[in-house]
RNA sequence: GAACCUGUAGCUCAAUUGGAUAGAGUAUCUGACUCCGGAUCAGAAGGUUGGGGGUUCGAGUCCCCCCUGGUUCACCA
């Protein structure tokens, strides 16, 4: 057990005795105690006031007095207004860091373990434009997420769906047809994805040139937008591929490809990957049939022009389309059959899609209508609904160019790297590829912190100048602290200072040591409200304090010139401590560590 | 038009889910050991938490009314 739950089962045995009062656990407030106050863990006093009737101060005394007699660890206390402050003895936190010093992991010091098969579907890209920023958001979090879930215990499947049919693809696909002259990415020397994506934004702008054309001929928007030929034509083009006309089939199967070649190496180059990949263009029927069913099950209706509906009315929602009325399917239509393929593959006990804020509805509807269908599972599927990331100026937009590109970032962010750690003239003597690899763990860390530090729900401004910075809370900082650990501990290994396996006998601890104990005694606590929260920020944050905190320690204290040798096992052990918690936390991130920068 | 989300220091973000004097970074200014890594550390300055009401021991957080920005409400995905 804990300590804090420790204390908490002890709060209840003494508003037992000393007012004759039950209070479940969960009631109980225990939280860090402010720095600004002294002692270790707060409880509040206030929800106690209207069993003890006497004023928060006494209340807390008494309860203070009580849980010093009764808990070894407690040491001393201090009630100020309705807090009482709870100072934890040195033994403890000595013993704790001892504990942790001989485990392997600390991760995996769970709380409250979880046994669950989850499945996260992220990244699920459109197979007609390279990546951007807001599929990199996207995939770090799904990323993270599934480390996260990991570590406290689910096994968990990451898996992703490729868009990669429909018209939007059709669109590229004539566009090439018309004007590509046969050009494949290798002609032109560029990935795949830029290639069809060029050729997409090609299609849109003649498109549009051409409604704007038979505007002016007198047409009302709506006539010069169904009469498009380009539009037709890339209809026509749809139409063939569901009849599985050969040409376009092929053609589609070279555009794809180059497509796939390209997100596979913006996935490398971000570190990511998946258990499972799934197409769209594999499982689109899937939903069909399962709609079908229930359209005889009576759960759906069918409209006069042979389209099928769910009323979602007593939802307080509207009607929602399932199958238009040339029997083809919509969006929905086929997560809901790859739901229900999900669940008979994995039998899952969750799953997460990990989908912007914008399909709040979609996703809503799709867990009624798996409902009505009487999958109980339905209500174990989780929208994580994360905020858009926008640009100083506002929305990124592809036609006005102001898209940020997700190679091009991660190459910016590489080479500036690059220039920060050359400045700094660390790793002069690493051979070539060794340097590639640090510039590379220093420029991914600091776009994927600066990412997953902010709270998934929200939305976030990027600035693409001035965002990405490398001082201050960021992804090198974390990623310095390390460093400079390693390069303690070397210092260490030169001057033939063992680190010990056990810290004996009684050692004081100062301020500073007692707090970065602290925070390792946190960390699992942590990883637990990350899963629960499904936050990645937790994580960032935690770390954050964790490196500013053993930044101050470091510069207030020295390890290896500490006057007595107990002092300086005792700093060894705690900096090689912080060491892996950070490593551990990183790797939650998705973030990797230099050995030196 | 309706529903939902959002608004915290110049800028980018926190705030233990209703708890103490709202905290960090950045930008600006000032300072730091001849000593374990200065991508560090310390200090100054910066706030009517969009506005107004309410709930209670206590509100950035919960409720109501406005204001701002955004998203969704398609036989698009």
């Amino acid at each position: 057990m804990n300590i804090e739950a420790r204390i908490s089962s002890k709060v209840q045995k003494a508003l037992v005795r000393l007012y004759n009062t039950e209070m479940s656990a969960d009631k109980i407030q225990i939280q860090r105690t402010r720095k600004d106050f002294t002692g270790d863990f707060t409880v509040v006093v206030f929800p106690f006031l209207r069993f003890s009737k006497k004023p928060p101060e006494q209340t807390g005394e008494e309860i203070g007095n009580f849980l010093k007699d009764r808990v070894d660890e407690v040491s001393d206390f201090n009630v100020i207004k309705g807090f009482l402050n709870l100072t934890i003895d040195n033994a403890f936190w000595l013993r704790f860091l001892n504990s942790m010093h001989q485990r392997g992991h600390i991760y995996d010091l769970h709380l409250d373990p979880g046994n669950q098969k989850v499945v996260v579907e992220y990244s699920s890209p459109n197979t007609n434009k390279p990546l951007h920023l807001g599929h990199i958001r996207n995939n770090l979090l799904g990323f993270s997420i599934s480390r996260i879930l990991e570590a406290t215990g689910h096994q968990v499947k990451k898996v992703n769906l490729v868009n990669d049919r429909g018209i939007h693809i059709c669109k590229s696909m004539l566009a090439w047809k018309k004007w590509g002259n046969g050009e494949t990415p290798v002609d032109r020397g560029v990935k795949g994805d830029h290639l069809v994506g060029d050729y997409y934004v090609m299609f849109d702008r003649e498109h549009k040139k051409q409604v704007a054309y038979l505007m002016e001929m007198g047409k009302t928007k709506e006539e010069a937008e169904k009469e498009e030929p380009l539009m037709k034509e890339a209809r026509e083009l749809l139409s063939l591929w569901e009849q599985d006309d050969p040409d376009t089939v092929e053609l589609w199967k070279k555009m794809n490809g180059w497509v796939l070649e390209g997100f596979e190496q913006t996935y490398h180059d971000l570190g990511i990957d998946f258990d499972r990949v799934y197409y769209e263009s594999e499982v689109y029927k899937l939903g069909k049939e399962e709609v079908k069913k229930g359209l005889e099950k009576g759960v759906f209706f069918r409209k006069n022009d042979g389209s099928v509906w769910a009323d979602l009315s007593d939802e307080d929602l509207d009607e929602k389309l399932l199958l238009r009325g040339d029997g083809t399917s919509v969006y929905i239509t086929q997560d809901i059959g790859t739901a229900i393929q999900r669940y008979r593959e994995f039998d899952f006990d969750e799953h997460i899609y990990v989908v912007g804020n914008e399909q709040n509805y979609h996703f809503q509807v799709l867990k009624i209508v798996l409902g009505k269908l009487d999958y109980s599972w339905a209500e174990h599927l989780h929208h994580l609904a994360y905020g858009m990331v926008e640009l100083p100026e506002g929305k990124m937009k592809s036609r006005e160019g102001t898209v940020v590109d997700a190679d091009d970032l991660v190459g910016e962010m590489l080479t500036t790297a690059e220039e920060m750690t050359r400045e700094s003239g660390k790793i002069g003597d690493f051979p070539e590829e060794e340097k590639k690899r640090i510039y590379r763990a220093i420029g991914l860390g600091a776009l994927k912190y600066f990412i997953l530090k902010v709270d998934p729900k929200k939305n976030m401004t990027f600035d693409p100048g001035e965002s990405v910075d490398f001082n201050g809370n960021t992804g090198p900082f974390i990623q310095y602290s390390y460093a400079r650990i390693n390069s303690l501990l070397s210092k260490a290994k030169d001057k033939n200072i063992d680190v010990p396996d056990e810290l004996s006998g009684h050692v004081p601890l100062n301020n500073k040591e007692i707090q970065l104990v602290k925070l390792i005694h946190q960390f699992p606590s942590v990883i637990g409200e990350a899963a629960q929260e499904m936050n990645p920020a937790v994580v960032a944050n935690f770390l954050y304090e964790l490196a500013r905190e053993f930044n101050q320690f470091y510069h207030d204290h020295s390890v290896l010139g500490a006057g007595n040798q107990q002092t300086i096992q005792l700093r060894l052990v705690l900096s090689v401590q912080v060491s892996k918690v950070i490593r551990e936390a990183m790797w939650l991130l998705g973030i990797d560590l230099p050995e030196r920068m």
